[in-house]
RNA sequence: CGCGGGGAGGAGCAACUGGUCGCUCGUUUGGCUCAUAACCAAAAGGCUGCGGGUUCGAAUCCCGCCCCCGCAACCA
């Protein structure tokens, strides 16, 4: 009997910037339901990321650099995968957009589209800036020109795209976005289905190569390019090596597995809508449940270079560790809304809850139980716990943050029975007594580091060992003194 | 202009299917001493942005107004 197949995706993020943090909370988050799947429900996981790496800005990025695009993002893409060791992520494929099986993939979608009736073409007629090489949008103009060449007068050009037929999708979309989970959470729902019953309209689907040459080619047609985002959404499925499939991954975890994609609420449209009409259209499976998480702020502002106000994972890891980072993205984070971040109560509420909180109690229990001479518990047993079955409830919705409240709840009752049964001073008295009363509390500790695997990997393994040997070398999470 | 989110004790949030405003941090006091000056308890602190309305009763529903944040850029 094979294990049930879950998969797990997050949305690529583009390699013209530093990896950003509100990327590592969509990955860190989606790292939390793939171990949770993997490790507590015993299914067998699938997990991608990966780097999207086509498109203009890419492209004038690596000019700027005075790079071969293809080079530039082979040294970008791995600054990306660099965050798999710095948060401790589980993921099991990277993959590029560049990659040789994702552009077949690619081709292979569009031509499935195509052969549906789905693509076809149409002349684009807009406003072009020659400096910028892009087309203007109305709402891009000031006084009638580009913002960034107010010399330049934006000239009329008219060139041949391929355009989606989304608006032939509105009933079938809608039909999909009424199913359990599709979008979660339910407000995110709301905003999707009052989008598509407003009417769609196609959508511009490729470039020309003579402006773009930075893209998947068009089959069948030299001089057209995809825009970026038809090819970057096809790796959902080409990671899985569809459409061969010659590993049956795709078969598995696709087809007959769980599908789950993570992305922010911006992404709405692109991964509820677009790509779920792209996939009916080809003729593939629609995506089981989209999870959206929120934005971070920063100080109150969206975070912006020229602000100054941006938060840079890496420089947090390095500060903090990378538990506590994943803590404050995973619990201080609401779960599918914006959060403002803040040094200063990032580090308050580090102190609160990783060192007087979680840290504090595992190192007094466990000074307690070895002066008293209690032996360490056995493999732990809270398979038919109340308080875990809850936590289980809450991942199985994508509460993240709740289930997390669930074991704060239990560092904080832990404490309360330490304060009440005073095993400190019973040892004196009534050492029988103390030794029972430290063994259920080694019980406790035990079971929290077990219900903070998903959340924080290495400090669950760290308490875990100090519950084994009985001592605690270091600190788990030192205070942070002012 | 418009669209969306929000204004709650010092700070951040829960209550938004109308019925004693809850939690965390911080503050003060008391307890404890096993622990990372940690832990436990109690207390102080709110006309829930403003003005109307509906109602026996509104943070919660309705109307008007004010303020903040997104919807353009680097960017999830």
């Amino acid at each position: 009997m094979s294990k049930k197949g879950f998969y797990i995706t997050t949305t690529l993020p583009y390699v013209n910037a530093a990896p950003h943090i509100g990327f590592a909370l969509e990955i860190v988050q989606a790292d939390v339901l793939a171990r949770y799947h993997k490790e507590f429900l015993g299914e067998e996981l699938f997990f991608n990321t990966g780097t999207d790496e086509h498109g203009l800005k890419i492209y004038r990025k690596a000019l700027e650099e005075g790079k071969d695009p293809q080079a530039y993002t082979d040294e970008y893409a791995p600054k990306f995968d660099k965050l798999k060791s710095a948060l401790h992520l589980s993921y099991t494929h990277f993959v590029r957009t560049t990659d040789e099986h994702h552009v077949r993939a690619a081709q292979e979608l569009w031509r499935r589209c195509a052969s549906r009736g789905d693509i076809y073409e149409k002349n684009y007629k807009g406003l072009y800036c020659v400096g910028d090489e892009m087309f203007l949008k109305d709402s891009d103009l000031v006084n009638g020109k580009c913002p960034n060449h107010p010399t330049m007068d934006p000239v009329e050009v008219e060139e041949k795209n391929y355009f989606f037929r989304l608006s032939a999708y509105q009933e079938k979309l809608l039909a999909y976005l009424s199913k359990d989970g599709a979008v979660i959470p339910e407000r995110r729902r709301r905003e999707a289905t009052q989008f598509v019953e407003n009417g769609l309209e196609d959508f511009s689907v490729s470039r020309e190569k003579a402006r773009l040459s930075w893209g998947v080619p068009v089959p069948e047609d030299e001089t057209q390019v995809m825009y970026v985002w038809f090819d970057a959404l096809t790796n959902y499925i080409s990671t899985l090596g569809w459409p061969e499939d010659a590993e049956g991954s795709y078969k598995k975890f696709w087809e007959n597995g769980v599908v789950v994609q993570t992305a922010g609420k911006d992404q709405v449209r692109f991964q509820s809508i677009m790509w779920q009409a792209m996939l009916m259209s080809a003729g593939v499976k629609t995506t089981d449940m989209i999870v959206y998480h929120g934005h971070i702020t920063s100080g109150g502002q969206k975070m912006s270079k020229s602000v100054g106000n941006v938060i840079d994972p890496f420089e947090i890891v390095e500060k903090y560790g990378t538990d506590a980072l994943r803590y404050w993205l995973l619990r201080e984070m609401p779960t599918f809304e914006d959060g403002d971040f803040t040094l200063e109560r990032f580090e308050e509420s580090y102190n609160a809850n990783l060192a007087n909180g979680l840290g504090n109690l595992v190192s007094r229990v466990i000074k307690m139980a070895s002066t008293s001479g209690v032996e360490a518990p056995k493999s732990p047993d809270i398979g038919n716990d109340p308080a875990f079955n809850l936590f289980k409830k809450y991942l199985d919705t994508f509460e993240i943050k709740k289930a997390a409240d669930c074991i704060w709840q239990r560092i904080a009752d832990a404490d309360k029975k330490i304060d009440e049964t005073k095993p400190f001073k019973l040892v004196k008295e009534k050492p029988e007594e103390a030794k029972k009363i430290l063994g259920d509390l080694l019980k406790e500790v035990q079971a929290i580091a077990f219900m903070l695997k998903p959340f924080l990997p290495e400090t669950s393994e760290k308490a875990a060992e100090a519950l084994r040997r009985l001592e605690l070398a270091q600190p788990l999470f030192p205070r942070i003194e002012k």
